[in-house]
DNA sequence: ATAAAGTAGTTTATTTTATAAACCAAATTT
DNA sequence: AAATTTGGTTTATAAAATAAACTACTTTAT
């Protein structure tokens, strides 16, 4: 009846970062940063860990001079991110 | 745009715990041990931080002579709830 | 009657996670 | 050239989740 929610996702942050970029082809950190409203420390690490299990993928480049990271969803992120989605709604019910 | 979540039912088993008793007037320990497949402690835990912020009441009392520990979703809980639902759709879109 | 096992939980300890604070390197501003 | 800002990472601390151990009975088997 309850389904399981992937502890990957089931993270403020981790999700908001998975919520943005599944909407938008890529974002960069500082887009991120902005849109989550998260400490930069705090984005560092869970963009580590969604990059890790292979849920976004992460591009060091330069923009100028300036460091520049940028993250763009996975299909194995698609895939997790509809699935948490799905399993989300065995706990919400339909009608809410 | 992403509204915050509630992070005392931004987790699995409390959240668990209050789509449970959303729809059901009440229920006991067991009952819920079981539906949740937490464990006891983690379980006793949980309804323990549910019942401070005033989201259940729990009743202790006997069933015969086992202890039994009824818990029902208070008005307060119930609009929690639907509120914590209702952030959520930021992150999932209409999907839900 | 008593030892063993089961029920219904709570408390304490351990692990995991989230967050914040401190830091680094380079660029920009004053 | 000092101070500040940008774009991060690393490390330390706080908070959460989970599991293990324990309490206090009750039921069952011997």
């Amino acid at each position: 009846m309850l389904r399981e929610l992937n502890p990957l996702l089931h993270s403020e942050l981790r999700l908001a970062i998975m919520s943005i970029l599944i909407s938008v082809e890529s974002a960069d950190f500082v887009y991120l940063r902005e849109q989550t409203g998260a400490t930069a420390g705090n984005l560092s690490v869970q963009i580590d860990k969604l990059q890790q299990v292979g849920y976004i993928a992460v591009e060091k480049g330069f923009n100028g001079k300036k460091p520049r990271t940028t993250c763009a969803i996975t299909e194995q992120g698609v895939a997790a991110f509809t699935e948490y989605v799905d399993a989300l709604r065995s706990y919400i019910g339909k009608g809410l």
